[in-house]
DNA sequence: GTATAAACGAGACGGTACGTCAGGTCTTTCT
DNA sequence: AGAAAGACCTGACGTACCGTCTCGTTTATAC
């Protein structure tokens, strides 16, 4: 968004921040029922009731405007909590985002990543707003589940966090239709990723393994 | 490609394949010039110095162009080859594929897979012509290792190509700048999974683990 | 109207001269319906049921086609034709002239003259298309009224033209709503310039005259 | 001009006037500069460093602002004198007029009067303040010199006005550029308008001449 | 050898959307 | 309460491509 919060007053008439809030709302409609590579600014425009300059005044095109609408809407989806272990706690955060990718919001994200691909601008904004605040946190979990004796020394978090959520996103984004993300499969790539992540590699598994 | 191949002899003046090959040459030329989303019918037309019209015939739109260039070119690099074990065959072919991707091929490929998210032909040809076949031959490899004893029996030979190859894509695709796919970011991978995969766990890991 | 009419073999497909009339004609109704200023490319374009590119293959703005549109449509108003005396040749045309700007052609030609003042391109085709035709014709009128020794020697053509001509247009363009042009308006002014306004003509004149 | 005079006492912040001059000064500025079809009234605002509101407040448009500034520009020029005889009186004020229109008033009063064609108020705007002062001291000036005898009587000043002023006109609104608005031209018209253009003036009228 | 058929390049066609500009209005803060 | 600033909706601008449709031409097979 361009929108730069200064301390300084504001001159002349102020945003319409209903504008901005119908703006989004009627950009999530349009890509829910045309598709996200048939919305246009214009047809955002007409649907929010709204003028284009009034869209360009805040963003340099439509898939900025779906990018807003979008992380909005899924940021507050699944967010990591941490249990007792680090395997627990990844296999607990794992199975919220599998459900929520299943749902609306892999709806809204994959066009979102698939676009960002060709972005430069929104292949940023998903980084620093989607990716970079979920491997924050599992860094965090990683250290401390290393401290707790529970995970091998000398992991590199960030490759942990790949190695974790990689098949997710692989089923996700790569295609392959017979791939559900379910909760079997996560337990699954939990069990095989932890196996050989832990120091007593075959110990406190969970029960699927077995 | 529409052009089906039937023995019916044809009428009139053939296709001209070297109208098609240029097409093809120019599209990716142009990609590579202006980008991907700048692409269009009427640009590829006038480099290939060609009608539109002969594009039309041929394809549907740019992108079914595209991801003939692109699969045309990116099918030979990174073939799947068996080694002595599993964690070798597997090991060797993640390598290769993680060249292939630092290199062109994956500057063709993200923009393709990008595309497919929100263009149902596309992932269906990505589907077919790029996955399918490395899943196959995946499948081949894990039921070869469960056999020799090398791997745990009752394993979902896709589960284990998402846990091997997610992380690859996942770096591939998901933004994260810091993230190269280094041949040391594979083995990495590959001990932890595998680790997690054998029946002894804990022993005959890569050196770069211990 | 850009087209050129070059020998050149036509390449591609032909122009649509149907478009082309329909084109003029949407431009003239919208003329009449909503006035001339408030004319728009995208107007004509709906009007006419084309594209607008359409339009802009052939002209480089409404005013340009409004011009064509126009002029086609005032050229074959008000011929000269010549009579036995210039006076008489003069008075008949000026009087079909002055007829045909009190009904539809002058409804046309004020505004066309009008936006002359400001666009050069204009202005240039008003002079090639409308006045340029008129003066030739003027200048052998009175080449000829000298001949037979009607009218003065040494008379300047386009200042005679001037003359006679300069009244009506005046009363055309010239803000002055009691000003009629008619008949008897015309045979004042041929009267006045013909015959002189002093009472006796040929004295007290100004040196320049001798 | 909106602009009521009235004794009202004005309530509240009285007008600026500073503003309304820098206002007009901007507008005859950026005529000269962008040519009056680039005006608008963002430009005119921007340039005299003003909001918009503050001209709208006064002027209905940005014709209405122009017509404001070349009338109070051009009302000034080419007074009307009287002289000894009505032809020395129109001789004088016809090539005091031409030196004008030759010059700055010419450029800035073509397209006020092209833009009267098409503009209503500003039709009536220039009649009011520009035309129908001259034609009253025309008119004054033919009778006076009907009185003392110089001119025939019957004449109708406007039509004399009309067939003096006629061809200046003319030849600065109707496309044709090799004429200038030179005084021999002046000068002729007034020969030929005072002095008739036959060899033998007054012979083979118009029967409505007698 | 002459139809017949289809592909070819060129480019016009009716459209959609782009991103920009200006119109004229409205709303806020400052003076 | 006027003025500046600037956001608002509207509507048109001129451009780029879309996918379709003639054109006249070329290159094959079929008669």
């Amino acid at each position: 968004m361009k929108n730069n919060n200064t301390d300084r007053k504001a001159r002349g008439r102020p945003r319409d921040e209903a504008a901005t809030a119908s703006i989004l709302r009627a950009a999530l409609e349009l890509a829910d029922e045309v598709g996200f590579d048939a919305l246009s600014v214009e047809g955002v425009a007409a649907r929010a009731g709204v003028g284009k300059t009034t869209i360009y005044r805040r963003w340099a095109n439509v898939w900025a405007v779906v990018m807003d609408a979008v992380l909005a809407d899924v940021v507050r989806a699944a967010p990591i909590e941490e249990h007792a272990t680090a395997r627990e706690s990844f296999r607990a955060s794992m199975r919220s985002l599998a459900k929520a990718y299943r749902g609306k919001t892999g709806k809204l994200l994959r066009p979102l990543i698939g676009r960002a691909q060709i972005d430069a601008d929104l292949r940023q904004a998903v980084r620093a707003r989607w990716v970079e605040p979920r491997r924050r946190i599992a860094r965090e979990v990683v250290r401390r589940g290393v401290e707790r004796g529970e995970l091998r020394e000398g992991l590199d978090a960030d490759v942990v966090f790949d190695a974790l959520y990689g098949p997710i996103y692989h089923r996700l984004l790569v295609p392959y239709d017979d791939a559900p993300l379910s909760e079997a499969f996560i337990d699954q790539v939990v069990d095989h990723v932890f196996g050989g992540l832990e120091r007593n590699p075959g110990g406190g598994g969970h029960p699927a393994r077995r």
